[in-house]
DNA sequence: CTGAAAGCGCTTACAG
DNA sequence: CTGAAAGCGCTTACAG
């Protein structure tokens, strides 16, 4: 160890008496007619001095930074962790993924720069503050995301998990539900809200007039299902946009001595392992957010930087039915 | 936009009729005596042009990549979070923080090679699988494990979070406690346990013969504590090693019907804003997670990368007193 | 005050 | 089959 000196491919090529060219060809495999006495040499030396390419030259001169940025507005929101590995698995061929916040005193010039200056090949970004892509000379895809004017993301079915959601509870029985949603505008709330009033719809269901908003957050759903008990219609369903807010919901309820399900049914969407360690646990509409994080690496890839992407992913999508709903109380 | 046509350092130089050398001393603010009009028009054409400075290229010359890694083995789990956090404001002034995972099909290689290219002056490794740090060039300091043999580390006072809990619990009059641990080599896990048992001795109270070691996981934590209901000694609180197998743990008492906290009190080391939403909310002791995460970059930052560190972040722990804990049943 | 040159460690046409 | 050279975009002594 000790970073002072660091094997070169000099270093190999002058151990094994060839030119540091022929080192490069090698031990990248590229393929290259040399003789295999010659092949062996140059591989044992490098193994010998420890040879490790220094990949920052080795950027600056093929142009390619084998890498891919991921920015991660909140490492807390357990539906990244999804996200981030469909996103590695689809690289690995490719290089590595490396994950960047917009999280406590974020500096949009010092991120810029930070982010665009060769590191990576592309940029997936899941959300966070909103960023102005065209600044960017890296290419990128939005996910999760679908930005009025930017044309490179890809989203989920946002609405049709809420229809699934609606036809859970609508066939356990319940007409009155309501919908603890998301901030206005974040465009996937604005799906998830629409969905559910189609779906209420379709049903021959009442739509309720007031929007019952919350941010996405636990405390947020708190806040927000206290004020529906309060001032809203009454209810014997929710629909909680995300699983944080849900969590929330829950809390609220229990404060206002509503039981869960027997009282208030509750589904959420989105899934993730705390839904089942929760009392009691969480029915979810689990996301394709592995897929999601699969697909838009795939894109980044294999798209021209200039070319549109509009795309859905919309498998697999699945109700996990738990112990938080059931038939509303008669 | 396009990544087609990046502005160079030469690009601005002929707009501004002036050497590279200038226009790099003068964007980089370095102190240099040049005359106001020369600064002004070179920052005018930088601006117009949309330069944008090349880290590659940059990191190559001066051998500074102006960015540290850390390694995160699980982003569902929320501590990292917070260790991110921290690890981002402290580096804030030095540079940028690229996580990176070693989750699902990880592959050692690849890894190190991606890791160790030049990328990064420094890594942050927090948990995740048993590397080899002696095979890398780059500095390293380990968060939250000492693993033997390494000499560069920095971790939690864990022995002092157990006492905090047991302490908790014996004041409420409890005298059968049971502790919910972690993996066997895991050595935060050695130092709860420790921790555990020392306080138990000093407040007088037996230590249980058995261990009942889980894997910091729900799951775990969940078969771990159904086994201690059956097989383990008669018990009326249960201190947890951490906040995923507390979670696991409260879902098996409510399997076996017992009351949290009025048949079994639980607390877990470690806090998140989870521990609020569930049902009972969860007393915890609350560690320095942020700190660690800060001190762990100011000492990768400062120190030689051959100098040892073995460094106790201590500050602030602090009981987070929830619905969990009671008396003991009388 | 400003410029010219060397060089970081690689990859990649171009030669032979 | 193998080598010599150019050059990626910067920074940094060295000159003047």
């Amino acid at each position: 160890m000790g970073s002072s000196t660091r094997v070169t491919l000099a270093d190999v090529a002058k151990a094994a008496q060839v030119d540091v060219s022929l080192v490069s060809r090698v031990l990248r495999g590229e393929s290259v007619r040399v003789r295999d006495e010659t092949r062996e040499r140059i591989r044992e030396q490098a193994a010998t001095l420890g040879y490790r390419p220094n990949a920052i030259a080795r950027s600056l001169r093929s142009a390619r930074a084998g890498a891919y940025g991921l920015v991660i507005p909140d490492f807390t929101n357990p539906v990244y962790a999804q996200i981030i590995s469909g996103a590695e698995e689809a690289a690995a061929a490719r290089g590595s993924v490396v994950m960047t916040s917009t999280g406590s005193g974020w500096d949009p010039v010092a991120w810029y720069d930070a982010v665009d200056g060769g590191r990576v090949d592309g940029l997936l970004v899941a959300g966070g503050p909103m960023l102005d892509m065209s600044r960017l000379a890296v290419p990128h895809v939005l996910v999760n995301r679908a930005t009025a004017g930017g044309r490179r993301y890809v989203v989920l079915d946002d609405a049709q998990a809420s229809r699934m959601a609606v036809d859970h509870l609508v066939e356990l029985g319940h007409r009155d539900v309501v919908f603890l949603g998301g901030p206005e505008q974040a465009d996937t709330a604005q799906r998830r809200r629409a969905g559910f009033e189609a779906a209420l719809r379709a049903a021959g269901l009442a739509v309720p007039r007031a929007r019952w908003d919350a941010d996405y957050t636990a405390a947020g759903g708190q806040a927000v299902m206290a004020e529906t008990l309060r001032h809203g219609p009454a209810f014997t369903a929710v629909v909680a946009a995300n699983l944080p807010s849900a969590l929330g919901a829950m809390e609220a309820l229990r404060e206002a001595g509503v039981g869960i399900p027997d009282g208030v049914s509750i589904i959420a969407i989105h899934d993730a392992e705390i839904a089942e360690y929760v009392s009691p646990a969480l029915t979810t509409v689990r996301m394709p957010l592995h897929q999601l994080g699969s697909r838009a690496i795939d894109l980044l890839a294999t798209t021209a930087a200039d070319e549109p992407i509009e795309e859905v992913v919309a498998q697999p999508m699945e109700l996990t039915v738990r112990a938080s709903t059931a038939p509303p109380p008669r």
